[in-house]
Parts: structure tokens; C-alpha cells; sequence
DNA sequence: CTTTCGATGATCT
DNA sequence: GATCATCGAAAGG
């Protein structure tokens, strides 16, 4: 079993994307506590992973617990988790933090000084994380990440993913209910 | 408040 | 050559 952060990594892309919920998430000690999420899977047309294996996607199809990074209109780093069978081609990616460490660090690479407006999209995640083609593939057990389990209990809500052109119908997209961190509302 | 649009480059057909 | 799991600034109501 893959288990990281009480993470099981072998499970279906949809239920990681709703257990990362409340999981904090560190690169070199920066970062803050997962608030938004999606789920994408090899069988969804929406996914990188849709169409088999290529250069770029290659770490979806790698073992589970594993990042895959991705460069998003040629300008903002993404960060996924791999998760499911190595093979299979799921993750989850992760779009909104709510800053909990490093927030100074955070401060500086965003330009920003809001708290609410360094983690809340996937460009701002990897901006704010120091996310590069380097973190692509490395194991999320091991420095520079670092996941946490999530403390206490929480309502997780659901939404349709945002961005996508293709798939749009699917409630995919997992948030912290009531967080001010989100990307957009629910 | 909302919608529109340019930036910028890897990836895929 | 078209598309793209985005962001921020600008323009419009």
C-alpha cells in the first residue's frame, strides 16, 4: 500500500482528490494545506494521461505517490499526485493552498502580499512552491516534499473542474467547504 | 461586478 | 498550425 500523509495512493484519482483535501504540503519547508483539488484519470478525455503515454506525461504513468509537473500555457508550473496503479495514467492537481509555512517566501515569489491571493490557482501554487521541471517524477515522501496529514474534520464540497475543454460535465473538482483560498467558489 | 484578451512555449496532430 | 488542467490587466456595466 502507497500510503503517505494517510494518503492511499492506489486508490482512484476521485478519492484522492477528495482525501487531499485538509493534507498540507510542503516543497523545502513551503507551503500550506491543500483547499482545492481535481481528479483526472487515463479513461477521461479531459486528462493528460487520455491518449497513452508520452514525454510529457510520463510521470502519470509512473508509480503512484509521485509528482508530476506540468508547464501550463507555456508560462505557470502545475503540480500533480499520482496516484492509482503505476501504469494507469491518474492524478490529482492540486489548484488552491492555504498558506501555512513559508509564507514570507511565498510573499516574494508571488509579488503579492494577500495571503488569500499566493495559493489560490494552480499557476500560483507552483509559482509560490518553487514548482519547476525538476520536481517532475520526485516521490512526495522524500525532500524537498513533505505531506502532513490533515488535522480535524472538515466538509469537503464539489464542483465541475474549471479550465477544461473537453469533459466539462464531470464534478471532478474537490474543495474545503467555506475556505477563502479556493481558486473560485463552489 | 463581469467579460475579454495578450503573454508565452511545450506538446501534439 | 492549433491547442492548452492559467493568470493578470484592461475594459465594460
Amino acid at each position: 500500500m502507497r500510503q503517505i500523509a494517510g494518503i492511499d495512493f492506489e486508490a482512484p484519482s476521485l478519492e484522492v482528490a477528495r482525501a487531499l483535501v485538509g493534507v498540507i504540503v510542503l516543497v523545502d519547508g513551503v507551503g500550506g494545506r491543500i483547499v482545492e483539488t481535481e481528479a483526472y484519470d487515463a479513461e477521461d478525455p479531459a486528462s493528460h494521461s487520455h491518449g497513452g503515454l508520452s514525454a510529457r506525461n510520463a510521470s502519470m504513468f509512473g508509480p503512484p505517490g509521485h509528482a508530476y509537473v506540468y508547464l501550463s500555457y507555456g508560462i505557470h508550473w502545475c503540480l500533480n499526485l499520482v496516484c492509482r496503479e503505476a501504469g494507469h495514467g491518474a492524478g490529482v492537481l492540486v489548484r488552491a493552498l492555504e498558506p501555512t509555512a513559508g509564507i514570507a517566501v511565498m510573499r516574494q515569489r508571488r509579488g503579492v502580499t494577500d495571503e488569500r491571493l499566493l495559493c489560490s490557482g494552480p499557476g500560483k501554487v507552483g509559482q509560490a512552491l518553487g514548482i519547476s521541471r525538476a520536481h517532475d517524477g520526485l516521490p512526495l515522501d522524500h525532500p524537498p516534499f513533505e505531506l502532513q496529514p490533515g488535522s480535524s474534520a472538515h466538509v469537503v464540497v464539489t464542483g465541475v473542474r474549471i479550465g477544461i475543454s473537453k469533459a466539462q460535465d464531470r464534478p471532478w473538482r474537490f474543495g474545503l467547504a467555506g475556505s477563502a483560498f479556493v481558486s473560485r467558489r463552489f
